[in-house]
DNA sequence: CCGTTTTCTTAATCTACATTAATGTATAGC
DNA sequence: GCTATACATTAATGTAGATTAAGAAAACGG
């Protein structure tokens, strides 16, 4: 648990860090982001002064997300603890679908969106009407009729 | 911590609800799902054989999702601990952020996403530039632009 | 202080998705 | 088996937001 200044642009985390670090915001401002397929950044969250800023998901596991300073700040670094209890894993594990689930909202289109979803959920396709399927995917059913039609089309 | 079956249709929680539980699936399917302020159903996952389905963000206060059962299911029913450590705590904020995330991802418009933004993060909005806000809702800097203009003349 | 870079805005065009509505199909209840 | 209800599909039209591009304004580095 040491105090460290950092710069204005300086980076704190990289994605696919093996033990990250969480951040205690004494003054200044942090941000966690992503950076999709097509290099879009998609930020995740601001970090002002109080705010703890980590990616909650990541335990002993790679990171998902990048951390650097908007602002020139002053900030408390805590080591994570890398043995997690159980009842911690459960809900990091919880934390982890959350955001990818934002991830998914935040960058995909509703065919991807749909396609992500049969890969998570492939039993589920079969069980369910479909409008809950695009309630699921905050789309119309007309919408993700129309692109079930266009992927069978491209398919072929 | 006792087994129940639950009936297609029924409902195993209401949003409002103080002291939720959470629902381990032996069989068949849940959902847990929002209703927003047009009285539309937003699906918040799918609870098949094996998952645990329950509002995380709910402990000691009213919880924000809806349960019901698809199918004919077997639950496992677990009253959940009102008397949370400190490190659940934390975790059940950080999973009540995203949520909400979540929540407002999929049923605001951009413009209402901008506006939910400025409550939520009122001191940032003038230190980060406008792109990395736009970054942050999932849209343009260009959509936030037009959605900004767009509120000023409404507010005349 | 000046020039460069970064950021914001505006406008034109394009596309994905929403909305509405009509038709088709399956399922359940009687 | 017949009817009612629930669900899926298709097509037409509308709209929000993406994309592109260009110019203005602000911030930044030397």
């Amino acid at each position: 648990m040491n105090k460290i200044n950092v710069k204005k642009k300086q980076v704190l985390q990289i994605k696919g860090d093996l033990y990250s670090k969480a951040y205690i915001v004494e003054s200044g401002l942090l941000r966690s982001y992503t950076i999709d397929e097509n290099g879009k950044e998609h930020i995740f969250m601001f970090g002002p002064e109080g705010w703890i800023v980590t990616d909650y998901a990541s335990g002993d596991e790679p990171c998902d997300l990048y951390i650097d300073a908007l602002e020139d700040s002053v900030v408390i670094q805590i080591e994570k603890n890398t043995e997690l209890d159980f009842d911690q894993k459960k809900f990091i594990k919880r934390i982890r679908v959350l955001q990818s689930r934002i991830i998914m909202l935040m960058s995909a289109s509703a065919i991807d969106r749909y396609e992500h979803f049969i890969s998570t959920y492939p039993t589920i396709v079969q069980r369910v009407p479909q409008y809950m399927i695009a309630s699921y995917l905050g789309i119309t059913p007309e919408a993700l009729s129309a692109a079930k039609s266009q992927r069978l089309k491209s398919q072929k």
